[in-house]
DNA sequence: ATTCTGACTTGCT
DNA sequence: AAGCAAGCCAGAA
């Protein structure tokens, strides 16, 4: 993927305050760009520099084989979370999941629209140039 | 072009 | 509640 998404994913991830969260799911919703597995791939790659733990599966699921040390930052931080049977945790997302303020709303669009910008290139993505050659003439 | 894979989601048993 | 299938989006072989 682009450099340009990563940044901005990690840009979101940012943004997220301590003890919330948000879904793989809810990120990309914010960018309006790519889908969960974009950014669970982000994560995957780029994340060891960010509070990765804040980013998690929308079922309140920690990253996959990540469980350990997410439950010790989610205790650390207060983040609401759900005993489940058998020991097991979850997190409490309809509590944890991190809603904007207006404030925050802002710079989220602010990144997306850089994102953009930046993706589509400072030209409009509705040109239409026809490349020599790209000609499909029977 | 085709197929496989993955820090995902959702809908249906 | 837990397991399964199908969708989904991009990158790699």
């Amino acid at each position: 993927m682009r450099e340009e998404y990563v940044e901005a994913v990690l840009a979101v991830v940012d943004l997220v305050p301590a003890g919330s969260v948000l879904a793989y799911g809810d990120v990309a919703e914010l960018l309006g760009a790519g889908g969960p597995r974009q950014v669970g791939a982000v994560m995957s790659r780029h994340g060891g520099q960010t509070a990765w733990w804040r980013i998690l599966k929308a079922s309140g699921g920690a990253p996959e084989g990540h469980e350990a040390p997410a439950l010790g930052h989610y205790v650390d931080e207060g983040t609401p979370l759900r005993r489940d049977q058998h020991g097991g945790w979850r997190v409490d997302m309809p509590q944890a999941r991190w809603t904007p303020s207006d404030e925050e709303l802002e710079a989220v669009e602010a990144i997306t629209e850089a994102l953009d910008r930046r993706l589509h290139g400072p030209e409009g993505p509705g040109r239409e140039l026809s490349e020599p050659g790209s000609g499909m003439d029977p």
